[in-house]
RNA sequence: GGAGUGGUAGUUCAGUUGGUUAGAAUGCCUGCCUGUCACGCAGGAGGUCGCGGGUUCGAGUCCCGUCCAUUCCGCCA
C-alpha cells in the first residue's frame, strides 16, 4: 500500500503520526506564505498545509503547480490545527506536508467536482467517473450496496438458495418487448434478454429448491422514465408449498428487516387493501397512503338537475381538500389548468368551496340549490374551511384522473413527506385485461398467475371478472414489488394460455417446457419480485432512480458515456446474417 | 407516436417592444497575500446565441423545419 491512511480517518489522536494520504486535490488555497490543499477519497477531505518559511522551495512549487482533480500521494506530519473548522470531521487536525507527488494529472474537470456541483444532467452522465467522485452520488451507490447485503442476508437466513438464471433465452410474445440477440451459429435466429427469471424460478421449484431468490438484471425494451430503465434489477424470489399468506408474511418481513437495517426505520405494519378498493377510493392501484383524501361519489346527488356535464357523465367523483377554501381564483385556475393537460385530459373542474362562515360557493351554482349543494358537503363530510375539487365522466377515466389531482394537492399541501413510508399490499387483482387494440385478453400480472379458486368457473361465463391470487407492494404511491400465486397444473395452464389466445401449438412452443415439468410432480408455489433500483430511490428519498444506478442510461435509452447504442461492422453484420434497412434519418 | 419545458462563455444562468461592442456568477490564466477552509484583492482571456432556412434596413429575440436534453401521456404481461 502506498498510503497509510485514508482521507477521512485522522483526529486529534493521530497528531504526531507520520502520515502518507493518497487522494484526488479538490481545492487549493495559495494565500502567499502558506498554502492549503484539500484532498480527498471516499472516505472524506483532509487539509495538507504547506509553511512557505519552513518548505524547501521544490515542494512549495510542486504544490502551486497542482490543479484541481490531480491524483497525489502527499507525505507528512499530522498537526493540530491553529484555526480548527468544525465543519468538516477532520477539522481538528491537518497534515505539515514534507513529500508530495503527482501520481496523475488531470485537466481542468468541466463542472465542480462537490456536493453542490454546477453541473447539469447531460454534462454528469456524460462524465459519470467524475460525478461518482461527488459524496452525494457515491453515497447513493454506498445504499444500495448496503441494501444488496442486507436482502441476501435476510433471505440467506431464511433459507433461500441464490440461483443464476441465464441471460440468452427466448423471445416470447406477451408482455414488454423484449431486447433481441442474433444468434451467429443459427442463422436467422435470435435470444431474447429476460424481462424476469420467470419460468426459470418456476422450474427451480418443479426442481425442488423451494426457496429461491436471486439479485438479477432484467431487461425491457420499451420508452423510458425517470423511474423506468431498459435494463434494471429485481430481487426476484419464489417458494413452494406455499399460500398467498404465507408470501406476504415472508416478503413483509424481508421490507421491514431493509428498513430497521439500513434506515434505521421501524415500518408500521402493512395495510391491506384490494385492487376494487384501491381503485374505488383512490383511482390508483398503488395508492399513496401517506395522505387521505379519499374519493366521494356524488353521481347520484349530482344528476338530474340539468346541468349537462354532469347529467352525461357515468360517473362524478371528487376528493375533499381539507382546510384550502381559502384557495385563491388563480389557485383553482391553475388546478383547472392541471386537469386539462392533455396528459391528464380532463374536460373541466367543479369546485364546492365550504367557506369559513358556513356558506357555500361552487362553479355550478346556477344549477344547484344550496340544500343540494349542502348535500354534496354532507356526502364529503365537509367542515367549514374545506375546498371540495370535482370531476366527471367516464367512471375509469375519471378515477384517473382524479387521482393525479388528488397527487398534485398531496404535492401542494405537502403532505407527501420523504421521510414517511406507508406501505400497503394491494390484493386480489384482475386475472385479465380486456385489451381493446388486440380485441383479446391480456393476462394483467403474466400468463402463469393462477386464478382464485373461488372465481374458476367465471373462466368461461366473465373472465374480465375473475380475480387473480396475484398481489403488489406498494410504498408511498410506488409500486416496490409484485407477485402470484402459479399454476402448476398443465391443464389449467393450457386453459390460462387459450384464453389469451394461444392456439395448442403456438402455447406448446411457447411454453411447452414449462408445461411439460408441471407434468413431473410440479409442487404449488409462487413468488414475487421487488424492483431494487426503485427500493433504492425511495430509501433515498427520490424519484429519479438513474442516481442509484452506476452508468445508467438517458431518456432516450442511450449511454452518452460509452455512446451506445452504436453502429456495428459490415463483416460482423454479414456473420450474423444481418442487413440493416437504411433509416429515414439517411 | 404525442404533449410540455429547455438549448446563449468551460459551467450554471440573465438578456426588456426586434436596435450601439451579448452580460452576471462561477471556473480558468497572471500577479499580490503566513491561518485559509465557498479564503481575499487586482488584472486578463474566454461566445458559430444547438443547427438549417425564412421575415426584416436590422434577429439571441419573430416564423418554419430540424437535432439534442428533460418531464409526462401512449407503452411498460
Amino acid at each position: 500500500m502506498i498510503r497509510t491512511h485514508t482521507c477521512g480517518e485522522l483526529r486529534m489522536a493521530d497528531i504526531g503520526t507520520e502520515v502518507t494520504l493518497c487522494g484526488w486535490v479538490q481545492r487549493i488555497r495559495d494565500k502567499g506564505g502558506m498554502v492549503w490543499i484539500d484532498i480527498r477519497d471516499r472516505y472524506g477531505l483532509t487539509q495538507l498545509m504547506l509553511d512557505g518559511s519552513s518548505t524547501n522551495t521544490d515542494l512549495l512549487e510542486t504544490a502551486r503547480n497542482l490543479g484541481r482533480e490531480f491524483v497525489i500521494k502527499a507525505g507528512g506530519k499530522v498537526i493540530e490545527r491553529i484555526s480548527k473548522n468544525d465543519k468538516m470531521p477532520t477539522g481538528d487536525i491537518e497534515i505539515k506536508l514534507s513529500g508530495l507527488a503527482i501520481l496523475n494529472g488531470s485537466k481542468v474537470p468541466p463542472f465542480i467536482i462537490e456536493d453542490e456541483t454546477d453541473g447539469g444532467d447531460e454534462l454528469r452522465m456524460k462524465y459519470r467517473y467524475l460525478d461518482l467522485r461527488r459524496n452525494s452520488v457515491r453515497k447513493n451507490l454506498e445504499l444500495r450496496h448496503k441494501m444488496m447485503q442486507q436482502t441476501r442476508a435476510y433471505l440467506d437466513g431464511s433459507d433461500f438458495i441464490e440461483v443464476e438464471t441465464p441471460v440468452l433465452i427466448k423471445s416470447t410474445p406477451e408482455g414488454a418487448r423484449d431486447f433481441v440477440v442474433p444468434s451467429r451459429v443459427h442463422a436467422g435466429e435470435f435470444y431474447a434478454l429476460p424481462q424476469s427469471p420467470q419460468t426459470f424460478k418456476q422450474l427451480l421449484m418443479v426442481s425442488g429448491f423451494d426457496r429461491y431468490f436471486q439479485i438479477v438484471k432484467c431487461f425491457r425494451d420499451e420508452d423510458l422514465r425517470a423511474d423506468r430503465q431498459p435494463e434494471f434489477t429485481q430481487i426476484d424470489c419464489e417458494m413452494s408449498f406455499v399460500t398467498q399468506e404465507d408470501i406476504l408474511q415472508t416478503f413483509e418481513a424481508l421490507i421491514r428487516h431493509l428498513f430497521s437495517k439500513v434506515k434505521g426505520v421501524e415500518l408500521p405494519s402493512l395495510k391491506r387493501m384490494t385492487y376494487a378498493d384501491a381503485m374505488r377510493k383512490y383511482g390508483s392501484d398503488k395508492p399513496d397512503l401517506r395522505f387521505g383524501m379519499e374519493f366521494c361519489y356524488l353521481t347520484e346527488l349530482a344528476q338530474g338537475k340539468g346541468f349537462p356535464v354532469f347529467d352525461s357523465a357515468e360517473a362524478v367523483i371528487g376528493i375533499n381538500a381539507t382546510a384550502c377554501s381559502g384557495f385563491t381564483r388563480k389557485e383553482l385556475d391553475a388546478l383547472t389548468d392541471f386537469v386539462k393537460k392533455p396528459q391528464i385530459g380532463a374536460k373541466g373542474l367543479v369546485y364546492l368551496r365550504y367557506n369559513e362562515d358556513g356558506s357555500l360557493k361552487s362553479s355550478v351554482d346556477k344549477f344547484y340549490s344550496t340544500d343540494e349543494l349542502e348535500a354534496w358537503a354532507k356526502a364529503f363530510d365537509a367542515k367549514p374551511g374545506d375546498l371540495m375539487l370535482i370531476l366527471a365522466g367516464g367512471l375509469a377515466v375519471t378515477r384517473k384522473q382524479l387521482n393525479e389531482l388528488r397527487l398534485e394537492m398531496g404535492n401542494k399541501l405537502g403532505l407527501r413527506d420523504r421521510n414517511t413510508f406507508v406501505p400497503l399490499w394491494v390484493l386480489d387483482f384482475p386475472l385479465l385485461e380486456w385489451d381493446e387494440e388486440g380485441n383479446r385478453f391480456h393476462a394483467m400480472h403474466h400468463p402463469f398467475t393462477s386464478p382464485k379458486p373461488e372465481d374458476i368457473e367465471l373462466l368461461i361465463s366473465n373472465p374480465g371478472a375473475v380475480r387473480a391470487n396475484a398481489y403488489d407492494m406498494v410504498i408511498n404511491g410506488v409500486e416496490v414489488g409484485g407477485g402470484s400465486i402459479r399454476i402448476h397444473d398443465r391443464t389449467m395452464q393450457e386453459r390460462m394460455l387459450s384464453l389469451l389466445g394461444f392456439s395448442p401449438e403456438e402455447a406448446k412452443a411457447q411454453f411447452g417446457f414449462l408445461m411439460d415439468a408441471f407434468e413431473f410432480g410440479a409442487p404449488p408455489h409462487g413468488g414475487i419480485a421487488f424492483g431494487f433500483d426503485r427500493l433504492c430511490a425511495l430509501f433515498g428519498g427520490v424519484d429519479s432512480i438513474r442516481d442509484f444506478i452506476a452508468f445508467p442510461k438517458n431518456n432516450a435509452g442511450r449511454d452518452v458515456m460509452i455512446d451506445s447504442p452504436s453502429p456495428i461492422s459490415k463483416e460482423q453484420l454479414t456473420e450474423l446474417y444481418l442487413d440493416i434497412k437504411q433509416s429515414s434519418k439517411g
